[in-house]
DNA sequence: AAGTCAGGTGATCATTTGTTCACCGTTGGA
DNA sequence: TCCAACGGTGAACAAATGATCACCTGACTT
C-alpha cells in the first residue's frame, strides 16, 4: 500500500483511538465523508496498524475453558484448578466459582429452578446473601430420600431463596413414585402442576449431572432401584439431570421411569434459557459430554481435568 | 483488583474485540445487562487489560504535525520533509502533499476559492486529473500583475477548474486598485459582488501566506507600493493572505489598502470550514504563526523546518 | 465503439453503543 | 436509629456506527 495511504490510516487511528473523536468529527477534520472514515478504520485494523492486544489473566485454563466453549457451542465455561483430587475442597471450589457465576447473573426479578445434588449444595453455601424480594426460587424435582437432608432440592431451594432473600417455591411431592398412576394424580394437583410450569419458565436453571453408575447418588441411596437401574443401562443411558436420564447424544431416553418422575423433564430444560451445569470428577465425565452434545447446559462450571478430558473425544 | 473480576473482563474483552460478538450477545452470553458490558468493557480499557496500538508509520514528522496541530488548534498538519533547502523541490514537494490533501478532500459538489502565489501553482500542477463537473472552483482574489502568469489568481483557478473537469467563476477585476472609489464602483457590479459572495461561501479554500518583507512577491512585483509596505509595517503588520494584511495576532489590520482590494476578506475567509494553508520557508515563519493564532486557517501544509521553527515561541 | 463488470462512492436505514436520568440499597455518620 | 451521601443499576433516550443499496466511473472485453 501507498506510504500516504498509511499514514492517513495511521491519523485516522490516532485521532480516532487515542484522542477520542467520533468518526464524524474526523470526517470533517480530515476532509473525508463519515462513511469513509469508517471504512478506513476497517482498513486500518485489517492491516494491522491498528493492533488490539488483550492482557491475558495468568490463569492457565482460559485457554481450556475457551476451546470448551467453542468445541460444544457453549456460553460459558468454567474451569477450576484442582490440583489433588481431594473430594472437599472439589465440591467447594466448584461450589464457590458456581456461585460468583449465578450472582453475576442475578438482575432483581428472575425465577431460578434447582433440581438437587452435592454439588448444588455447595453452590448455595458459597453464595453470599442478599435482598431480592422478586426472585423466584423454583424446586425443579421433587423430593429425595437421602441420609444427606441438605441434598434435597426441597431444601436446597430453600435456602437458595432465603439466601437470595427471594421468595421459594416448593414441590411439596417425591421426585420419584412408585407407579405412573401416582404420578398422573400427583400431577393433576395443581399445587404441583404450577410449580412444575413454573419451573420451565424460569430464567436460570441451576443444575447438576449425574452419571449412571454406582458411585451415583441416586444408585447409593436407592432412590432408584437396582431393577431400574439395570434397566436403564441395558437402554444406553448414560447419566441424567434432575433424575431425567439420556443417552450418549444427551437425548431423553424413553424408560418407565421417566413417567414416574415429578419435576422438569430435559425438552423443557432445553428451553430455559441459562441452564447452569455444575459438575465434574473422573466418573461423570461421559455423562457431562452427553449432556453438553444434547445441549442441556449452556454454561458449565467444572474443574480442569474434568475440562481436560472433555477436550478428548468419547471413547464410546 | 478481584482476580475473578479480572478474568471476566478479559472473558468480555475476548469476546467483543477477537470474536467479534455484540455488547448484547455478550450480555445473554454471561448473564449480564447490555448496560454492564459496556461498563466492563470501558473499565477493561481503563485497566490496560485491552491495549490498543497503533503500528507507528516511519515518518519522523508524524509527532511534529501531531503536536503543531493541537497547539493551534487546527484540523490537520502535512510538514514533509525537505532535505536540502532547494527551492524548485520545496514547492514541488509541498504541491505534492497539498494535492493529495485537496485531492482527498473532493466529494463532487464543493465551491472551492483560490487565492494566488507560487505555492500554489505548484498545488495545482500536482493533482491529476479528475471529472467533477458539480465541483465550482472560484477566485478569491482579483486579478495580480506579475511576471509569471502562472501565479495569477485567474490563471490558477482556470487552470485547477480544468484539471478537476469543474467550472471555473473567476473575477473580471484586478485585486488591488488604485483607490477606494474605484473599488466601491467594481463592487457594485454583480458580475463581481456575486463572485466574492460565493466564494464567501466556499466549502474549501486554499490559500498561501505571505510575509509583509522586501523577498515577497507582492513587494518584489511592486504589487504594494513602497509606500504601502512602509505605512503596513509601521502598523505591525506581519503577513498576508490574498493581499489581505494581518498582525502578529492574525487580525485583520484596518489600513486603507483593505479598502482597495477586491476579494475575500479575513473574517470572511475565517468562515470557510476547511482552509488548507500552503506555505513554508524561513522568513515566512513569523507571518504562519499569527495566521494560525487568528485561525485564519484549519489545515497547514509545510515543510518539517517550518514546522520546527513554529513550534518555538515568538521571538516578538 | 458499445457493453459489462469490478471497485469505490454516499444516501439511507438498522443496529449498536454511549449518555443521562431516576431509583435503590448500602454505608457511614450524627 | 435515622438520615444523607454514595456507588451501582437498568430504562429510556441520543448518538455513533455498520450494513445495504443504488449509482457512478473506469477498464477491459467483445
Amino acid at each position: 500500500m501507498d506510504t500516504e495511504q498509511r499514514k492517513l490510516l495511521y491519523k485516522l487511528a490516532v485521532a480516532y483511538y487515542e484522542d477520542g473523536l467520533t468518526q464524524k468529527q474526523i470526517g470533517k477534520r480530515f476532509g473525508v465523508s463519515r462513511i469513509k472514515v469508517s471504512r478506513l478504520l476497517r482498513q486500518a485494523r485489517q492491516e494491522k496498524i491498528v493492533n488490539i492486544h488483550i492482557t491475558p489473566v495468568d490463569d492457565a485454563n482460559i485457554d481450556l475453558e475457551r476451546v470448551l466453549c467453542q468445541k460444544y457451542g457453549l456460553d460459558e465455561v468454567i474451569a477450576v484448578p484442582v490440583k489433588n483430587g481431594q473430594a472437599v475442597d472439589f465440591y467447594h471450589e466448584l461450589g464457590v466459582a458456581a456461585a460468583d457465576t449465578l450472582q453475576r447473573s442475578l438482575q432483581n426479578k428472575e425465577v431460578i429452578a434447582i433440581t438437587w445434588g452435592r454439588t448444588l449444595k455447595a453452590v448455595v453455601n458459597n453464595l453470599p446473601a442478599m435482598t431480592k424480594p422478586e426472585i423466584r426460587v423454583v424446586q425443579a424435582l421433587g423430593g429425595i430420600n437421602s441420609p444427606d437432608v441438605e441434598i434435597n432440592g426441597s431444601e436446597l431451594a430453600r435456602k437458595l431463596a432465603q439466601i437470595v432473600g427471594a421468595r421459594p417455591i416448593l414441590l411439596s411431592s417425591p421426585g420419584l413414585v412408585a407407579s405412573r398412576e401416582i404420578r398422573d394424580a400427583l400431577i393433576k394437583d395443581p399445587q404441583i402442576s404450577r410449580v412444575i410450569d413454573l419451573a420451565a419458565r424460569a430464567d436460570i436453571a441451576l443444575v447438576g449431572v449425574g452419571a449412571l453408575n454406582l458411585e451415583s447418588l441416586a444408585r447409593r441411596y436407592n432412590i432408584i432401584s437396582r431393577d431400574d437401574f439395570e434397566r436403564l443401562k441395558a437402554r444406553d443411558v448414560i447419566g441424567d439431570i434432575g433424575l431425567r436420564y439420556f443417552n450418549s447424544q444427551g437425548e431423553q431416553v424413553d424408560d418407565e421411569l421417566h413417567d414416574r418422575t415429578i419435576g422438569l423433564d430435559l425438552n423443557q430444560l432445553r428451553k430455559v434459557k441459562r441452564v447452569i451445569g455444575v459438575t465434574g470428577g473422573p466418573d461423570k465425565v461421559e455423562s457431562i459430554r452427553a449432556a453438553l452434545k444434547g445441549k442441556l447446559i449452556n454454561v458449565l462450571i467444572t474443574d480442569d481435568n474434568t475440562g481436560k478430558a472433555l477436550l478428548e473425544n468419547s471413547t464410546a
